[in-house]
DNA sequence: GCCGTTTTCGGCCCGACTGTTTTCAGTCG
């Protein structure tokens, strides 16, 4: 549909180079699929087009991506400039199937789906899905009938989310076509609206509006965009695509003088428009798109604020506008004070190249420190996870390191940790001796996601009753569109963590966003004292913070809820037991203060 | 195919779990 040249993104290059290690996969070959993956990951967390990289660098720039070596880079530079890369088109000709897609279903690896294809002709997930029911999968080697069903689930799960996704993935590429438009002559005003306004974590699809004095200029331009694949519509006011990443987007230009009341109406919620609409009505009011009206004549809508306070509203945050309990909250003036995006001051959860890491410690603190942290902690995987976990010997290695580090580090420390695994049993893979000696102590379940609800909750529980077990990191172990949360009574979690005074982790990782906005909105009414911090594994990640405090904006969380808000000394005082220097702190954790 | 404050060649890719199986292959982190 679209004219212009297509640009390839970062995320096709990464989806062939998986691909690409997917069908190395199948054919066993050793060591290669690794190094496919590893390039993948690094096109992925790239900050900019590697199509620009590329032109802004040469290939050199390419290679010094970390993981991609000469032979990858240069297959990315075929695929960047021709938009074809004949040696995946090679090994795809022998498994001609849709790999991505049966990848995505769980359980589901490269040997298995080629299995699949040779045995059942299976090429897409609909084919997959037919074999199930026929009971044709029951037969075939190493499958039986719970493969099967396991399969059926799978594909159930993935139905569900499809159409969805997640607001990491969106939001940049939202946000740079907001950019654009802001750019262009005549444009007065853009904004970002509905789920993503919102902060959902998962969206259906995007809407931005403008204000512009030449609305045909902008729908043109909007609809010839390179990231455009089809257009569903292109009119005065309202125009709408499919984008090639699969989202529709919505473009409206509204009038100045209803801007306000428009991105309230086009912000949402459905059921939040609903009850501000009500309200209007019994004021004797009426609430649209393009304004609050007595009668014919508009008395608010050029600010989202005055059409509040006309309603006899605080402000609502656009992240608490789901109609659950913010409109009577706002009536009463009792909104809370929603914890700042600039007011977490550490990064509490960060993976390095000493295990499954892409960057140094030294390149995370760096980065960290543009950021504007004033910490971070260091939170390698531990022994269990075997092909990257550190032991105990490896950690305090890793402690020496960090102490000479922070020797020679000004205005910024950095905290000695760990992501400890939690074993089936509830112990943890690091003696409590060593324990002892970090500074954050973060604990994770990465095995045994099936277990029951009780044995589960027992496991996590006993965990958490461990002396030097600080952050419950992940607490539900979900990876959004992907894999559902491990079963777990998280009201037993929330009692435990009061009572053991550990600290519950909202994850800013896009895929995890865990504990999600619920769970924060219920830890915080019980008291819970939670961290935001991003599970990075890259610098790149280290932006996540966004997604996780808009998280824990959406679970109505302040400042006051949030320990990394706090500068580091006073932030490890309120940590299980206090730490170090910060002793005379420590009373003041275990009573939690209630509002609201 | 990548990487190098012990290597420019020779390591890297471990271990637990699941579901299928009487000894193991595939997946996941």
């Amino acid at each position: 549909m679209s004219r212009t040249k297509r640009v390839i993104t970062n995320g096709e290059v990464a989806r062939m180079l998986r691909e690409i290690a997917m069908m190395l996969e199948m054919e066993n070959v050793p060591f290669k699929p690794r190094a496919y993956e590893k390039a993948a990951y690094a096109v992925e967390s790239l900050s900019e087009p590697i199509a620009e990289l590329l032109e802004k660098g040469g290939e050199r720039a390419i290679e010094e991506l970390p993981g991609v070596g000469k032979s990858i880079a240069e297959k990315i530079v075929t695929l960047v400039r021709t938009g074809r890369l004949p040696y995946y088109e090679e090994l795809h000709a022998k498994v001609p199937v849709d790999l991505s897609g049966l990848g995505a279903i769980e359980g589901l690896g490269p040997k298995n789906i080629k299995v699949l294809y040779e045995k059942l002709g299976v090429r897409t997930i609909e084919d997959l899905e037919n074999a199930a029911r026929l009971g044709k999968i029951r037969s075939l080697p190493h499958f039986g009938e719970k493969s099967e069903q396991k399969i059926l689930r799978g594909i159930e799960f993935l139905k569900r989310s499809q159409g969805r996704f997640l607001l990491g993935a969106v939001l940049p590429l939202v946000r740079d076509i907001e950019r654009r438009l802001e750019r262009l002559s005549g444009v007065r005003r853009v904004a970002i609206a509905g789920s993503i306004r919102r902060c959902k974590e998962t969206v259906g699809d995007g809407d931005l509006l403008v204000v512009a004095d030449d609305p045909e200029a902008v729908m043109d331009f909007f609809v010839s965009m390179p990231e455009v694949q089809y257009v569903h519509g292109k009119g005065h006011t309202k125009s709408s695509v499919k984008l090639h990443m699969g989202m529709d987007l919505d473009l409206r230009v509204v009038p100045a003088q209803s801007w306000g009341a428009a991105l309230s109406y086009f912000t949402g919620s459905k059921a939040h428009n609903v009850a501000l609409r009500r309200l209007a009505m019994e004021r004797g009011l009426k609430l649209n798109e393009y304004g609050l009206f007595r009668g014919d004549r508009a008395i608010a809508g050029q600010t989202e604020e005055e059409v509040y306070e006309a309603l006899g509203l605080e402000f609502i945050p656009p992240e608490l506008r789901e109609d659950s309990g913010e409109i009577e909250a706002a009536r009463q003036g009792k909104l809370p004070k929603l914890i700042d995006y600039g007011e977490v001051k550490g990064d509490l959860q960060v993976q390095t190249d000493w295990t499954d890491g892409a960057h140094s410690i030294e390149e995370m603190v760096e980065a960290a420190r543009r950021l504007g942290r004033e910490y971070i902690a260091i939170t390698d995987h531990t022994r269990a996870l075997a092909m990257v976990g550190l032991d105990a010997a490896k950690l305090r290695e890793q402690m020496r390191y960090i102490d000479q580090l922070n020797g020679k580090l000004r205005g910024f420390r950095v905290l000695k940790g760990a992501e400890v695994n939690i074993d089936r049993d509830g112990s943890l893979d690091i003696d409590d001796e060593t324990l002892s000696q970090l500074d954050v102590v973060g604990i994770a379940v990465h095995s045994h996601f099936h277990l029951s609800r009780a044995e589960q909750t027992r496991r996590i529980v006993r965990a958490m009753e461990n002396p030097h077990a600080d952050i419950l990191f992940h607490p539900t172990g979900r990876a959004l569109l992907k894999r559902e949360p491990y079963d777990v009574d998280m009201e037993e979690i929330f009692a435990a963590a009061l009572r053991t005074g550990t600290v519950l982790e909202i994850d800013g990782y896009p895929e995890r966003l865990d504990l999600r906005d619920e769970h924060v909105r219920k830890a915080v009414e019980a008291g819970v004292k939670l961290v935001i911090d991003t599970d990075a594994h890259s610098v790149h990640h280290l932006d996540y913070l966004f997604f996780g405090i808009a998280t824990a904006r959406r679970g109505w969380a302040t400042a006051a809820d949030v320990l990394n808000t706090l500068p580091v000394e006073k932030f490890l005082a309120g940590l299980k037991g206090g730490r170090e220097s910060a002793k005379p702190e420590r009373k003041k954790l275990g009573a939690p203060k209630r509002r609201r």
